[in-house]
DNA sequence: TTTTTTCTCGCATAAATATGCGATTTGTCC
DNA sequence: GGACAAATCGCATATTTATGCGAGAAAAAA
């Protein structure tokens, strides 16, 4: 028997679910309350549920501060987002706070369902569109590299210098140069990756821009 | 009408997917071919297909090479990986490569079917162990955040300032401040941030540190 | 072999940064 | 009302950076 609670501020989506989850054989949906806060409560006293479908928007605590808190908690909980926004930040905040699926809230009462039962065989429900989001992602936007930003390799090292925090002086040590030899060099790094402070270097490397 | 073009070197297995798709009243596949060059001397010549599914493991280039040169010369189609390899690795490889979809080998037919209609709709199609994979990538393991460097509002802006590459008399100027004031700022960021140069607060920034 | 890079070093100087000490104002918390 | 954090500003100074110009030696490319 898999135990699913609700975390949804419009009661007739929550009752509906509810009542449609626990027409389910193989599942019960006892908690479904209007904020993370009762969730929590409701955590706090009784055995934990095996599942949790969350809404974002919330009275109170919003659901994506929600996760974290019940994540840190309690960590064998899943979580699944049920909500209307499909903005990329909003989803990869869920994501990363620790939710293992998002469904957009047009999903239909055996689809929802059948996403209980993916999660808990192992997989991650996702609204089609949601996973397209989450691909690209993935996809870099574009190798945007200088062309004629190719640094040598003891520029590199000097870049790599600057990266680490070092002054001339300690870049100077480290390499075992002078420092107006560490000096030529930035003076050549400047002129190829068209920059004036070791901020805009430093910048450039951390965005791998070069 | 889509046209689904196959890279597999499995001839059991590609002619099977190829005769499956064919029947369908939707689906055209007329392109079967054992390696991604010889993929690449079709699109040459032909119109190019809306969908390709592609195998990892191929006689000659791989799988994720290919993504990347095919979708550089032909960015409008779409790929979905159909391997056997379900590591991390492999998977965010291709995405990252730029394939729209990632299936396991044991996707059934009319499953691959299921998912290029998917595709074609603007979805995603992955298989759920895929997903979870996926989205596990986003979890932060451990947000290290330094416990007392929280920076106030004001000081958040000044660190964007920095690392946005500016010097001090700009961020004054963005932020209609004095310049002796951001020098204020940035000795308090020091201190909290444990530094002493706008490179170790530009890097720390830019490696989510703070 | 000649030319071009790459790496090295030096001197000089204007600009920017790091850091010391001190001060006023505006909130917020108790 | 008093304590305290946050934001603002000023002045002074030692250190570091940025950038100008020039140059020699070794290695790689032509």
């Amino acid at each position: 028997m898999i135990e699913i609670g609700i975390v949804e501020d419009n009661i007739k989506i929550r009752n509906l679910i509810q009542k449609y989850l626990e027409m389910q054989d193989e599942m019960s949906c006892k908690i479904a309350v209007d904020s993370v806060e009762e969730m929590l409560d409701h955590l706090k006293e009784s055995a934990s549920p095996d599942v949790l479908l969350m809404d974002i928007q919330l009275p109170g605590m919003s659901g994506i501060e929600g996760i974290s808190i019940i994540k840190k908690e309690y960590p064998d909980i899943e979580i699944i987002m049920l909500t209307i926004y499909h903005d990329s930040h909003k989803i990869f905040d869920s994501l990363c706070a620790g939710a293992s699926g998002y469904l957009l809230k047009h999903t239909s009462l055996p689809e929802i369902k059948e996403s209980i039962d993916l999660l808990v065989r192992g997989g991650a429900p996702m609204s089609p569109q949601i996973a397209r989001k989450v691909i690209q992602h993935f996809k870099q936007p574009e190798p945007k590299k200088n062309p004629d930003s190719n640094l040598t390799l003891r520029e590199q090292d000097i870049v790599n210098g600057l990266v680490d925090g070092l002054s001339y002086k300690l870049i100077a040590d480290r390499f075992d140069i002078s420092i107006d030899t560490v000096r030529a060099h930035i003076r050549n790094i400047y002129k190829k990756l068209h920059v004036n402070s070791k901020a805009e270097v430093i910048a450039k490397s951390l965005r791998g821009e070069i």
